[in-house]
DNA sequence: ACCGGAAGATTGTAGAAACAACTAGAATGC
DNA sequence: GCATTCTAGTTGTTTCTACAATCTTCCGGT
C-alpha cells in the first residue's frame, strides 16, 4: 500500500474504507442483478424516477441525480426503454429536452425490487452498526462529501434527507 | 429513494454513504488516470506487487489481494505486461501457476504515482475528518467488513494494517 | 432579425468489465 | 496406474462505460 505520511490510525481507516469501497458496491450490485435483473445503476435510475412527480424527469435532471453524464444515461435509458420499464417523450416546454417517465411495468419493478435492496443495505451496513455509529457515519460521510462535491451539485439530493437535529 | 423501515438518521447516513460510494472511487480513478495514466485497478495491482517479496506474486494470490476474478486479472495483467510495467513467468514449483513480477519500469511507476494518490486520499478523506472521526471511521468500516466478508478472504489484507490499540 | 455560442440530447466507437467456455497440470481415490 | 476431480490460467464474446463528434434548439447581444 502507500504508507506515505499516514499514521497508523489513518492508514487502518483508509485500508478498511478502500475495502468497503470495493466490496459494498459489488454486493449491492449482485443482489439486484440476481433478484431483479437490474444493475445497481439501472435500479438507481428507476428509483429516482419513482420519487419524481408524475414519475417523470428531464434527462438532464435525472443525470444529475444519478451522477452520470448525459451520454451514459442516454444509453442506459435506451436499454430500459427497450425493456419497457420507462418511456421517453419530448418535453413540451423546451423542444431540445426529453422527458423520461416510468411505465407501469417500471413502477411495479421498483415496488418489487426495493424491499430486497433495502434489506441488503440493512444487513451489510445499518445492522452492523450501533445507533451512535450510524450518526457518526452520517457526519463522517457528510464531511467527505463536502470535499468531493464542494459546489454541491449532488448536495441538493442528499441534503433532502436531512440529518436529524 | 427507498425509505422502507429506515429511520431518519439511518436514511441520512445511507444516502450520504451511497453518494460517497459513487463519488470517491470516481475521484481516485480520475486523479490516477490523469496523473499516471493508470486505472485505479491498474494502480492497485502494481501497488500490491510492489509490497510483495521480490515484487512477485502468483496470479491467484494477486487476484485475491485485489479482489478480482482470475479472468479479469488476466486481462489487466496482459495489458500491463504489454506496457512493460510487469512480466509474467511460469512458476517453477507448480507448472500450472504463473507468477507476475514488477519490472523496473513498473516499480518506478509505483514510486512516482503513489504520492499523488496518497495526496488525493488525504485531501478527500483524511483531512476532512477529525482524529476522532478517523478512529470512528476505522471502527465503522471494520464492522461493515465483517458483514461483507465474514470468512475473511480479504480480511488478511486489511488486518495487516492493524488498528492502533 | 441574425449571428455566435450555450444547452439538451443522441450516436458511434473504442476501451474495460462480466461471464462462460476451454486447456493444462496436479491431487485424490480405488 | 488410471479415471475423476480440482486448481490455475487463458481466451473469446457480450455488455457496459467513457469519450468525442454531431445535431437541434434556445438565448443573448447588437
Amino acid at each position: 500500500m502507500d504508507t506515505q505520511g499516514l499514521n497508523p490510525a489513518q492508514l487502518a481507516a483508509w485500508v478498511r474504507l478502500a475495502a468497503v469501497l470495493e466490496l459494498l458496491p459489488a454486493a449491492l450490485d449482485s443482489q439486484l442483478r440476481r433478484d431483479a435483473g437490474l444493475t445497481h445503476f439501472d435500479y438507481y435510475v428507476l428509483a429516482m424516477l419513482s420519487e419524481a412527480p408524475e414519475h417523470t424527469l428531464r434527462m438532464t435532471a435525472l443525470a444529475e441525480q444519478v451522477t452520470a453524464t448525459l451520454a451514459r444515461l442516454s444509453h442506459v435509458v435506451q436499454r430500459l426503454e427497450g425493456r419497457g420499464l420507462l418511456e421517453r417523450f419530448p418535453c413540451p416546454e423546451d423542444r431540445r429536452a426529453t422527458n423520461a417517465r416510468l411505465t407501469e411495468a417500471g413502477w411495479q419493478k421498483v415496488l418489487e425490487s426495493a424491499p430486497g435492496h433495502v434489506t441488503t443495505v440493512r444487513a451489510t451496513v445499518i445492522d452492523a452498526l450501533t445507533a451512535e455509529q450510524v450518526t457518526q457515519l452520517g457526519e463522517i460521510t457528510d464531511a467527505i462529501l463536502h470535499r468531493l462535491d464542494p459546489d454541491g451539485a449532488k448536495k441538493s439530493l442528499y441534503q433532502r434527507y436531512d440529518p436529524p437535529n
